[in-house]
DNA sequence: GAATAAATGAAAACTATTCTCATAAATTGA
DNA sequence: TCAATTTATGAGAATAGTTTTCATTTATTC
């Protein structure tokens, strides 16, 4: 595999790497706007490959990306799509599952899905509005 | 929320019902021949509404739908992109990661990625014999 | 049984991503 | 340093998966 980091996929890393969440390619296109599509899924695709950082599905939009760092999880908000970073240890959750897994894990993620804190309490104005209060 | 399940609907849950596995919107559509593109992915969507089946986003590619059944995980293979289930009981460590996350959680996946075995002995034999064996 | 609401399929539209290919930049070797 | 070779790039075409549109059919309600 080439080991090598171009301009362009350096600049891709520097961005992920600063802002430490996860960006969407459209995201990073419109940051790195001097740089072509192609040449940014080709820079995603490339640092992924080095383990510089990881693709993630997170919903049913489009591939996000972020770089590799502590442990967390990730929360999807199925009303509003948004998808939170819980920062909280799970090495060893993630370690253990891996284990079970059997096969070679490289590593593991695991996401919640739920309704975040903020749709939550719109989702209660309305209820309460509705009713008549 | 429209509670009801047309028959369409019915023969696309009974599918995900009776195979137990995640099948791809394009898998189901090839099963279910009769029913139009437009109308599985219909369907698709309201069951995970109504919160018989779910979607997940694992790979690259297309989304997978499951029916909701006992607690697993689910192996992604770097290489060939197969998945596979792990059948264990992951409920004490979701229900955990659940708690932490905050917001309110219906569900929580885990997801491994690495090689999968089949993978690696085909790489094995290919070390094998380019060394020369 | 007429009126209304919901479901359907074919095809068009859309979105995210990948591919193509000609050009530009970087690297290597003499 | 210059020429040869490899690698990276961007514009745009192509593709895959999914969603939307809209006219028609089917189911439900009154």
């Amino acid at each position: 595999m080439n080991e090598r980091i171009s301009a362009n996929a350096k600049a891709v890393l520097g961005l992920l790497a600063e802002k430490r969440c996860h960006l969407t390619a459209e995201e990073i296109l419109r940051d790195l706007d001097h740089i072509g599509t192609a040449t940014v899924y080709r820079a995603l695709d490339h640092l992924t490959e080095l383990g510089y950082i990881r693709r993630l599905s997170l919903g049913k939009k489009s591939a996000v990306y972020e770089y590799i760092r502590d442990s967390h999880v990730h929360f999807v908000c199925s009303r509003c799509g948004k998808v939170y970073d819980v920062n909280a240890d799970f090495t060893g959750m993630t370690r253990e599952a891996a284990r079970i897994c059997g096969h070679h894990v490289n590593w593991a993620e695991i996401t919640a899905h739920g309704m975040c804190s903020a749709c939550l309490e719109s989702d209660n104005a309305d209820a309460a509005s509705a009713s008549g209060a």
